[in-house]
DNA sequence: CCATTTTTGGACCAGCAAGTCCAGACCTTT
DNA sequence: AAAGGTCTGGACTTGCTGGTCCAAAAATGG
């Protein structure tokens, strides 16, 4: 025996309490004496499935915040084929980031690339495999002959990330989707092939 | 007499020796002992010069930092009116925050966004001026005819804050330029009208 | 039902960091 | 030069926070 249901479940709650708390408070301003009361646990718990401490916690929580990231976007995602596919995944991330407002896990996340040291390969990780899917998404849809050939998928599909990347930060301090929706909007328009190009506004 | 030259030295000194430490450690990872190492400073003077203690200290560097994002665009984003000074302005921003690296002032300040309020409102102001030169440029261009006339400004622009705002934050956690460049490519060639289309990358 | 292992609770410790306080140096004005 | 303000230094306090430790409870397995 090495790790029970009851021990799996209570680092879980753990795991889930401290991402609500972090998703509020920003990850200076969170202490395990918070987590602790958070989630009805002692200091002996917290240390006995967090041996690395605080950093180990955190880390588990960013890899735990991380896959809800995509996940929360995944039925769109991962079959981007159409036009229709990719606006409402366009509205997925939209809706999401809205009903998110100010508290947003990932820039959290991100706050934490400077302190805990494999805060960066996590979020790495992520942003690598989200952009793989939008390029595989531009790879189909080059396929089918409904996006520019001449746009290389790479390139464009790093663009995406950085676009939603920056919309979301602006939301953090504004707590508007404006500038999200704007960027993706340029740049879905800018997938489109060139004939088809005039009226482009939507 | 309410402050001398010398005061006003010592003020400043401690602003920017702060904002140095804030570069490279996080916003959470700065004491007030380091400051005052750093800056051969006291105690006293700290609190001299800012009663309301670190609060105020991180908000007067954060408008500190505010302001040298827009200064080191400066001769470029006042004045964008022709291609040239757009791709002028667009590699003078690659270039800065190339140099700057995974040491992002601005992403340290959007750190405190959680944590001090105020910084929220400084980073809204930042970006609202930001988006306003980038408006400007948009708008003088649709004037002379080199932009696309269907383009909101205002929408546009927000795009482009946004755009570069993501690929910062990428280049945070990546070190790589890859993402701002590819996101700023795709949002100059939107602003080119149709007809000139085609051969779109440079 | 006993032995072993995991799980849980919470007292305790050490160190650190923000903030206070005050005395003395320095300036500047009359 | 005297007085009143500003500036500077640093000792000290206070509270918190991460982390340790150990003993008791609960589960598990034979």
């Amino acid at each position: 025996m090495a790790i029970t249901v009851k021990g799996r479940a209570t680092r879980q709650r753990i795991i889930e309490g401290a991402a609500a708390h972090l998703r509020s408070a920003g990850p200076g301003g969170v202490t395990l004496d918070d987590v602790r009361a958070l989630t009805n646990t002692s200091k002996g718990q917290l240390f006995h499935y967090f041996p690395g401490g605080k950093e180990e916690l955190l880390l588990a929580v960013a890899r735990y915040e991380a896959d809800r990231v995509l996940d929360d976007q995944q039925p769109h995602l991962g079959a981007l084929t159409s036009w229709a596919a990719w606006e409402r995944w366009r509205d997925a991330v939209i809706a999401r980031y809205r009903a998110q407002g100010t508290n947003c896990p990932l820039g959290a996340l991100m706050g934490q690339v400077g302190s805990t040291p494999g805060a960066a390969e996590v979020v790495h990780t992520l942003l690598t495999q989200w952009q793989r899917y939008v390029r595989d998404g531009i790879v189909a849809m080059q396929g089918s002959g409904r996006i520019r050939p001449d746009l290389d998928p790479d390139r464009t599909a790093a663009a995406f990330i950085a676009g939603i990347q920056g919309g979301v930060q602006v939301l953090r301090s504004t707590g508007r989707t404006d500038h999200l929706e704007a960027v993706l909007a340029v740049l879905l328009d800018h997938l489109r092939p060139a004939p088809a190009h005039a009226g482009a506004a939507h």
